[in-house]
RNA sequence: GCGCCCGUAGCUCAGAUGGACAGAGCAGGAGCCUUCUAAGCUCUUGGCCGGGGGUUCGAAUCCUCCCGGGCGCGCCA
């Protein structure tokens, strides 16, 4: 009996991360913007038209410079002249610009930058000025975007597929609101219909058995132990629960039990930084008559007919495999009735974008539910994003996923075990429809194969430095053109080229749903600050040096320490 | 059977909208601590991008057909 979204859940997101981004903030790398609005001139002024599918971005390889464009090549056919000799137009109009150091055309017309030290130089004053707003881009436009994720059925602890899901959806919330959307977290509780019955008859079974009864067992129940433990408190509770008729006892034990096993969801959630802003109860839907009203809804535009005693969406309609029955030929109504009644709730509440995260056993559902929410005029405002199974691990080993007591099968003990930080960048390192091999030793090893405290390291090492040199009086420079003309080593202008990254890094991830993304670009950072301090002494290095060289480290710093909170995960100051 | 996803170095993975000789980490090999955290750094070995066709000036990326693995095809949730 499955968990319909079963394998998702999130982490942590203090208040500031979320309200310190607004429209007013966004900017993208320096490097990009500068040279995009350059060469948009400069296509202008030969009365060309901008190429839409241009692209300018940092070339894989460094030895072709700070940034790379194809426009040449792109307006090849437009100008009628070879993409080479379009190129060198742009040398000739833009070799004046004091910030660009050298253009060079390569390959099949590539347009090679490069730019300036001082150009990147400024980039401390931008990090610097933007403080935690550092990297908020405004792709979102303030649009309003829900995510929707975990949504496990309450009838059992969450397990550690549920924390992949978390981990994602609350990391993309992050990113998406650091992205200039308007981002709301939600959690579907699927607390109507059959599950619930079975949840309520298994704990009557086990508090049965608990007072020294036989009874027969029944077809379906849950069989963790968890469930004799709530049953020993719903008798607790509720002495007379043996006296009541079956079906009262039933329900008794079904809410207490949902009750408390619904606590137990958000204690874990919490304990692994996850937040969510709304809880829906699916029982609310139905209480509340919306299920009934979408039906309504259905029928009157022709998308609902009643067949072999049935009510049927007819999914077909919006390239659906088949029709779907809404309400079955028995008076119930089925999951996807309700899941229907549930997206009309969610777009009548404003939302400009719906992202649901379920897990990947439920792709064959997509279908059906685009069909839904074209049926209910939101054509093409659902996301859904698919997370794969987790394989727990303990050295290479597999670890039985059993509901068997002593096995690290909950979210619970394997943050417990591990800690929420580690879990959650195992989670977003890569990406979430591809299965993923959690092993518990690896995971807590401080190794490459555990890149968390790779990355914490780099954030570390530079908080040991700055209290060092507190320690010997050495003060962090403010930026000026004195200061940061100190800033001349090979070393220093890498750090600088990467801190520049940082904000289409943001963009990237939020437009392509993916958080890993975020975590590769600390592991960029960290392995560039690395090398920064192998290479280059900074408090040994004479006071002025010193100081202009801590004033580079503090915002490489706080860049780190925004990444990580994108993904949900600390940056300590020491380790 | 039909549909969706996946197949990139020994291992784990990145390569969105086609672009410059296919990238990273780990593992293997060789080095680096009298200096700010060696949870670090440097160099190095290693790849017919599952296979065959096709589109293109250009394909890991798009189309098609195979092979291999996963998942889904309920009046279940």
């Amino acid at each position: 009996m499955g968990t319909r979204r079963s394998l998702e859940f999130g982490g942590k997101r203090d208040k500031a991360a979320r309200t310190t981004c607004s429209k007013e903030n966004g900017t993208h790398m320096r490097a990009k913007t500068y040279l995009e609005n350059a060469l948009r001139q400069a296509v202008e002024a030969k009365g060309w038209e901008w190429p839409e599918k241009a692209v300018i971005e940092p070339p894989k390889d460094k030895k072709f410079g700070d940034m790379s464009a194809n426009v040449a090549m792109m307006l090849s056919k437009q100008a009628k002249k070879s993409p080479r000799d379009v190129a060198a137009d742009f040398v000739d109009t833009l070799s004046g610009d004091a910030n660009i150091e050298k253009i060079d055309i390569a390959g099949p017309g590539f347009l090679n930058f490069t730019f300036s030290p001082d150009f990147w130089r400024e980039t401390v004053n931008v990090v610097r000025e933007a403080g935690g707003t550092y990297g908020c881009v405004d792709e979102g436009k303030g649009r309003k975007v829900q995510v929707e994720y975990v949504s496990a059925n309450p009838t059992g602890p969450l397990h550690i597929g549920h924390g992949r899901g978390a981990a994602l959806g609350d990391s993309l919330a992050r990113i998406l609101e650091k992205a200039g959307y308007e981002v709301e977290c939600e959690y579907y509780i699927n607390d109507a219909g059959r599950q619930m019955l079975i949840l309520g008859g298994s704990i009557l079974y086990r508090a049965k058995q608990l007072k020294g009864q036989t009874p027969a067992e029944p077809e379906d129940f849950y069989k963790g132990e968890y469930i004799s433990d709530i049953a020993g408190r719903v008798l607790e509770k509720h002495p007379d629960l043996l006296d009541m008729d079956e079906a009262d006892a039933v329900e008794v034990c079904k809410v207490y039990g949902k009750d408390e096993i619904l606590e137990g969801i958000k204690e874990d959630l919490k304990a692994f930084g996850v937040r969510h802003d709304v809880w829906f109860s699916e029982k609310s839907l139905v209480d509340d008559g919306m299920v009934d009203e979408t039906f309504g809804d259905l029928r009157k535009s022709g998308l609902g007919y009643d067949e072999d005693g049935a009510f049927w969406f007819k999914s077909t309609e919006f390239g659906d495999d088949k029709d779907r029955v809404l309400r079955k030929s028995n008076g119930d109504t089925t999951y996807f009735a309700s899941d229907i009644a549930y997206h009309d709730n969610k777009f009548k509440r404003g939302f400009d974008m719906v992202i649901d995260i379920w897990g990947a056993d439920h792709h064959g559902y997509i279908p059906r539910m685009q069909a839904a929410c074209e049926a209910i005029g939101h054509k093409g405002q659902l996301n859904v994003i698919l997370v794969n199974l987790v394989n727990l691990l303990r050295g290479g080993e597999p670890v039985a996923m059993s509901t068997r007591a002593g096995q690290f099968e909950t979210l619970a003990d394997v943050v417990a075990d591990v800690g929420s930080d580690a879990s959650r960048f195992m989670f977003l390192s890569r990406k979430s429809d591809s299965r993923l091999d959690f092993d518990l030793e690896l995971v807590k090893q401080k190794s490459m194969d555990n890149p968390v405290y790779y990355v914490q390291y780099a954030h570390a090492r530079i908080c040991s430095m700055k209290r060092k040199a507190e320690g010997e009086g050495v003060a962090m420079a403010e930026p000026s053109p004195a200061s940061l003309a100190l800033l001349d080593t090979e070393q220093d202008l890498e750090l600088l080229k990467c801190l520049d990254l940082y904000p289409d890094f943001v963009e990237s991830a939020a437009r392509q749903q993916s958080p890993h993304l975020v975590s590769m670009y600390l592991q960029e950072l960290a392995s560039t600050l690395h090398r920064y301090y192998t290479k280059v002494h900074v408090l040994s290095a004479g006071p002025e040096i010193a100081a202009a060289r801590l004033m580079l480290l503090d915002c490489v710093a706080d860049v780190l320490a925004n990444g990580l909170s994108l993904l949900g995960v600390s940056a300590p100051e020491q380790m």
